[in-house]
Order: C-alpha cells, then sequence, then structure tokens
DNA sequence: TAGATTGTTAATCGATTAACAATC
DNA sequence: TAGATTGTTAATCGATTAACAATC
C-alpha cells in the first residue's frame, strides 16, 4: 500500500506530486545530491511546511538534519505516481490534437506507451502519425483485445466522445484521458481525467479581467 | 467591478466558472429557459448550495420561487470570464501542438483570436498553419508592436520556454498560456497559466496505482 | 396566498501553516 | 556534541455544506 495505512489522498495533494517529480528530476539532472524541505519551498514556491506534509502522507523519506536524498526522493515519488511501471495506451481519434500527443516523446520517456491511433474517418487510416498507421475505430475491439490497454486518450469532437467512452468501455478499458469539451458520465469504476483546454484559457481570461478592473 | 465589493475570488471558485459556462450553454443549446440550482447540482455533480455561494461572488443572478434564467445566467458568467469581449493570440511554436492549438475552432467561438504564429526554425517558416504563415520568431517583435496582442501561448520545447517567455514580456507581453514542462518565472504583473499534460497524465496514472492497490 | 427557491448566515469540514520534540 | 532538519501534532485559515429567513 502506497499511502500509510492506505488513507485516501486528497485531490489537494495528488495534484502537487507530478510538481514534485519535476523539480526534483532537474535537481538531479543537475547533479544535486541532497535538498532540505526549505530549498524545495524556494524552488517550487510552495511552503517548507506543506512539502513535509505531503510526502508523510506515504512515508518519511528524509533524515533529520540532513534533508532528503534527490535520486531517491525522485525514484519513490515516480513509483507513488505509478510512472515507470509501463502503461499501454490507444489514441481516439487522429485530428490534430491526437496526432500532437502521438508525437510527444514525454510521455513515452515517463513509461506512457502509445500502441494505437484511430479514427472514424476512413480516409485517414493508413496515415502514419508517429511510427503508427491510423486505423479505422471498427478495429478497436479486436485491437484491445489483444493488446493489454490500459488507457485510452479521448481526443475525438464532443458530440462523439461519450458514445465513444461507452464503447471503450464495454471493451474493457476503464481508464480515460479525455480532452473532448464535455464531461463523460461513466460507471464508477472508470477513471476519467479530462483536460479542457478552453477552460483553461477561459481561467486565464477571467483572471485579465481581473487585473484590468483594479 | 465584477466580484461583489471587488474581493478577491478564490482560486477553487474561478475553476468552477467554465464548467457553469459549458453546462448553461448546452442547456441554452437545448432550449432550456430556467433552471434551478438543484437542477444543475445533478447534471454537473456538485451541490446545490456551493453552486448558490459560487454565483453569489458576483451577484444574484436569481429570482426566489424561479430559479435562473439560463440566458441570462450564461451571458453573466461569460461576460465575467471576459469571453466574447476579443482577445488577440499569438503562438510561439509551431510545433504539433502549436498547430493542433491553432486549428481549433473551439477557441475563436469564444473570442479568443489567433493573429500569428512563430517558430524559429527557419525551415517552417511560410508554412500555413489554420490559414496563418508561420513566421520567424525574428518577426516577433515588429508583430507585437503592430498589432494589439492580448495572450502569447507558449508551445516551444522546455529549455527554450523561459528565454521566449522573458522577450515577449519585454515586447509588451504579460499573459501567457504555457504549455511547456517548466514553470515560468516572470515579473508579479505578468499572468501565466500552464497547461502541463505530463502532469495531468501523471495523475491519471497515480489514481490507476491507488485504485489497483485496493 | 402557498409553494418554491434564492441569497446569506452559521456550522462543519478539510487543507494549510506554525511550532517543536525527535533524531540524524 | 551541537546544528540542522525532519516528522508530526496543534492552531489557523479557507472552502464547503447545511439551514433558513427573505421573497418572488
Amino acid at each position: 500500500m502506497d499511502s500509510k495505512s492506505g488513507k485516501t489522498i486528497s485531490k489537494a495533494v495528488i495534484s502537487r506530486l507530478p510538481g514534485y517529480h519535476r523539480f526534483l528530476g532537474e535537481l538531479a539532472a543537475a547533479g544535486i545530491e541532497r535538498v532540505s524541505s526549505q530549498e524545495l519551498s524556494r524552488l517550487m514556491k510552495i511552503t517548507a511546511s506543506q512539502i513535509r506534509q505531503d510526502l508523510n502522507n506515504f512515508g518519511g523519506f528524509g533524515q533529520q538534519g540532513y534533508g532528503y536524498n534527490v535520486r531517491r526522493l525522485y525514484s519513490e515519488i515516480g513509483r507513488i505516481l505509478g510512472v515507470g511501471r509501463p502503461h499501454n495506451l490507444i489514441i481516439v481519434g487522429a485530428g490534430n490534437l491526437g496526432r500532437a500527443i502521438a508525437n510527444y516523446h514525454g510521455f513515452s520517456e515517463q513509461g506512457f506507451n502509445f500502441c494505437g491511433i484511430f479514427d472514424a474517418n476512413e480516409s485517414l487510416c493508413g496515415q502514419e502519425v508517429a511510427g503508427l498507421s491510423v486505423m479505422s475505430v471498427d478495429k478497436l475491439e479486436d485491437f484491445v483485445r489483444d493488446y493489454d490497454i490500459d488507457i485510452a486518450v479521448i481526443v475525438v469532437p464532443k458530440e462523439a466522445a461519450q458514445k465513444v467512452a461507452e464503447e471503450l468501455y464495454r471493451m474493457d478499458i476503464k481508464h480515460f484521458w479525455n480532452f473532448a469539451h464535455t464531461e463523460l458520465s461513466l460507471p464508477d469504476d472508470a477513471i476519467v481525467k479530462s483536460v479542457h483546454l478552453l477552460d483553461s484559457l477561459m481561467e486565464l481570461s477571467f483572471e485579465i479581467s481581473q487585473k484590468e478592473m483594479k
């Protein structure tokens, strides 16, 4: 069990874990061996107290009087996040965003392997994207049965997203990284992580408006 | 002033505003005229109490015994978010993700207009992306002076992001939508909204790991 | 008017920060 | 040992939920 005594980790803590992983990765790459919560605090602009609280959800990775070993903490957080251990993904939707995701190599460096890319538009099928040949969504069922697919990336128009997700769920895919501009509604054992780009841009726009009213 | 008596709106509230906008847009498109906080609560899976609290940060948009007028509330939230009012953006980085963003039409529908796309790689210059011709980053300074650019989308490799952002800041661009896998560090009057896709995928991976440990 | 539902205050819950004893 | 810094408990702060008077 990752978290001490199996207690649930709050959303707030989870959302900071990738940040720890990123900063520690940079420190490790810079050849830095140890870091204190105070140094990390300055770097990440969160309090040292919060850093220690967050890490202690998972165990005592530090040493009094010394701080934290950078490489050790980096790999512990990686393990907690489940990176490293390989994940097999498919991309559903071979539009611009689907292609962009397939082509970004930062994902595979962390063990996220794109195994197939699918589109409903037959005229796209056979095109090569990031070393994969775009397949018809008709082939999804067979493909998912043959490979051990863990996560589906939903990059289809919002009108199609719910239906596609339900079909994938029936094919026993329970984990979704959703880029469609809509919420997916699936049974409780499904895990959906949505990235709503327009929402993010709107939050920026809100902050701009607030600043200009000052 | 948007918020009642000018008080600062919490991050938590801001993050829910685009969701309200989206759901109300869908209700309006479906021809639904009124909605109560309780109905919206069921739809959005947040409590009715929270919805009323959130909205009352900005004023009383509802009516006792009736609820909220869908079209009115939709447009009020749009106004609060600063959508509708046009924003001029440039995209810096004409890689796959930059192109995908330029090509997604959902942004311009909300008043976010892409005016130019730039890349440091001269061999990409002149290529057409979403009706725009990719320009050399050398042209940025003149372009930004001539057009009224409000927001820069940073879609360059993480090694280049900080430098590019600083240059844009010097050219008087203060608002950044950052997709590079690093934090941007800029003076306090800059507003940076980052989208770290890998972080999002790692959060999903974390939740998968947690589920599998149960 | 009676019923419904808001706007708002008060109560609860959870997350962050502060403090410090434990210990390397 | 003395100094540094963690792990952890307690105090504070902020966000969510509950409750209900106001009112359409």
